[in-house]
DNA sequence: GATGAATGAGAGTTCATTCAT
DNA sequence: GATGAATGAACTCTCATTCAT
């Protein structure tokens, strides 16, 4: 009875699960506000669940955040592995790659924004975790570059490193000033930095 | 002679005026370990004064940040302002801003790292401020692209404004990874990102 | 069982509920020291609960101390109702509930205190609907007054207003001077009130 | 040169001295918003002198709230002293006193204010020393009312000491209620209120 | 599994007062 | 006489976390 009472709170009548729901009203609160400007009572209020609830499906506050971060380096990975394992000539495997992941940085910008706003909240076993996995992500894209330049058709005389960590700063910032209201959307604005990356990299 | 007895605290032996010194102490704290890990007692015992000096001179905490914002920007702007009214041919002009501007956020990394990371701690009002003091800052910059374009130097079937967010998007992120112990120093990572960014402008 | 080791901190031992507690301390302590000179620490102090406890119940000092003014103002407008509401000639009436006012006033002589001294404490919303309240108060009383006038038992050269404000003033005033062990009680008091109040109403 | 330019701050053009000066703001801004909410600061900006200044003639903040206290008892004091000691029967000095007392309330409204709302504000040794000059002046009205009692004009069925404690709490309270933009001047309410008390003395 | 009352350490801020100049 | 930078203790309030139920 009491139970079908409290029904109508916020995001109760979701259909996701109690730790996707968190999952889900974390991502959007961490990056509306930050994550210390958000406390766990607005969290739990906001995902219609209690705090007992919460601690029993996270341990900390900290561990939904790296919750976070799990979810989205795997789906960067994922991606990225698609995209560099596909056939083809490099440069339109780096140009793909390098699209997609303007594209999904768009899609997911409240992901992006708290990845790269709120790394340092994380226990500094849990950041070198998730730097260790950044730079593997990083290897893939370099990794493509140097197949380039080998091959002939990119640019042998910057590294490859500088221009991976240059590209992937342009793309972390996107969370910075995109605005999904504005004219351009995830797929041109990717066509675009794709285009420049490759331009910069001719020989 | 009054006043020696004291001096042995930390940072009192500093020549810099007490706002001087907490200005600089929470650039250094602000960047190690975030804005909100930072308490201001850590805050005014790092600086060796007492809160209330500390409130003497900022009125909050957040004022205080802003004060690292203002100094910033400050410089940022004038330093742009220098290259962007050299004369010489457009070309050289934006490669010397470029390269500049890269070696400039190196040399000043915590201001760097503090300003992505801590914008959305500010009130909402000071937010704004220093977003239209961006804003400025990159229309100088997209200015020059245009004006190269115009010349027929730069390609012009990329908005100037993909290309100055995708650059300073570059430049910000320098905060995120560069480390002063490393191989490169800033003027060689501003030679390759200025030499990437004029390679991605030819026509 | 659990619970009974902690049971001999003060207050523990009461069988009040932790707001009640609260409300009944800071009744005391608002009045004997007067409501900026409890600190909120004295407060949970004295009423053997934590500072948590208490900001989980009231959402700031300001709170706890609207909850008395609540209170008092409830118990108040109860009483009068019933006098008012009475049947029998007006006079009898008025001379009942006059004295109904002092002898209330003397038995809770923290509230009545409290209400005139800190009501400038309050936020300016909480102030005004309390005023709010008072006045409606006061109307009350007013129109016994001016029911007699009409009735021609009462004078009629004297707003009703000024009788009224006249002889409130003098019951708030109770808690600046009287003392449970001085001569007279709070029913001796109310009498002679009372009696002042109808011999001034004399056509 | 410098004192000149400051010249223009608020209050310094005022032909008043220096503590008089602060002994004014402090009346006003006591009365506002209260003796605690209300920063030294903020006095001696609202009077144009320096927090040096004011130190340099009162000793602490108490200090100067009990300038205030005195130079209220001292007004009072005298005024009914000129009235107890005039000349005439006993009712009409009584009526004129019971009369200017309100009308010198109304016209000093922000002392009356203070005086009954931070009493308690006061050392403990200075609450006493107010107390007792206070009883003193209760004294002096008293023994009006039991001449006239005495002397057959006025019913002496009820205490004296209820009767003075009766009016003078209607009179202080005027603080809680008068504005001075409402229909009645002190004159009138004071002739009304003194109406009322030789009216509820009559035998 | 889930609740929410209670904890307690620590946060940012205020402020009357002092004192070298 | 007068200044205002500096003090430092005390303030109200927040919050992640725990635990008896």
């Amino acid at each position: 009875m009491t139970g079908t009472a409290g029904q109508d709170r916020a995001e109760r009548r979701s259909s996701l699960s109690v730790p996707d729901r968190l999952l889900s009203v974390a991502t959007r609160l961490f990056a509306e506000r930050g994550f210390e400007r958000t406390s766990v009572q607005e969290l739990v209020d906001a995902a219609g669940v209690t705090k007992g609830a919460m601690y029993h499906y996270f341990s900390s506050k900290d561990d939904l955040l790296y919750a976070i971060y799990q979810r989205v380096l795997a789906m960067q990975t994922r991606r990225l592995n698609e995209f560099a394992q596909a056939g083809g000539p490099v440069e339109e495997r780096l140009r793909a790659a390098a699209a997609d992941v303007v594209h999904t940085t768009v899609d997911n910008l409240d992901d992006t924004v708290i990845f790269f706003r709120s790394l340092h909240m994380l226990s500094p076993d849990r950041q070198s975790a998730v730097r260790k996995e950044r730079r593997r992500y990083h290897e893939c894209f370099r990794a493509m570059i140097e197949e380039g330049a080998r091959a002939g058709v990119f640019r042998s005389d910057v590294p490859a490193d500088i221009v991976v960590t240059q590209y992937f700063g342009a793309v972390h910032h996107l969370g910075m000033w995109y605005r999904p209201e504005g004219q351009l959307g995830g797929a041109e604005i990717g066509a675009y930095y794709a285009d420049l990356l490759l331009a910069s990299l001719r020989p």
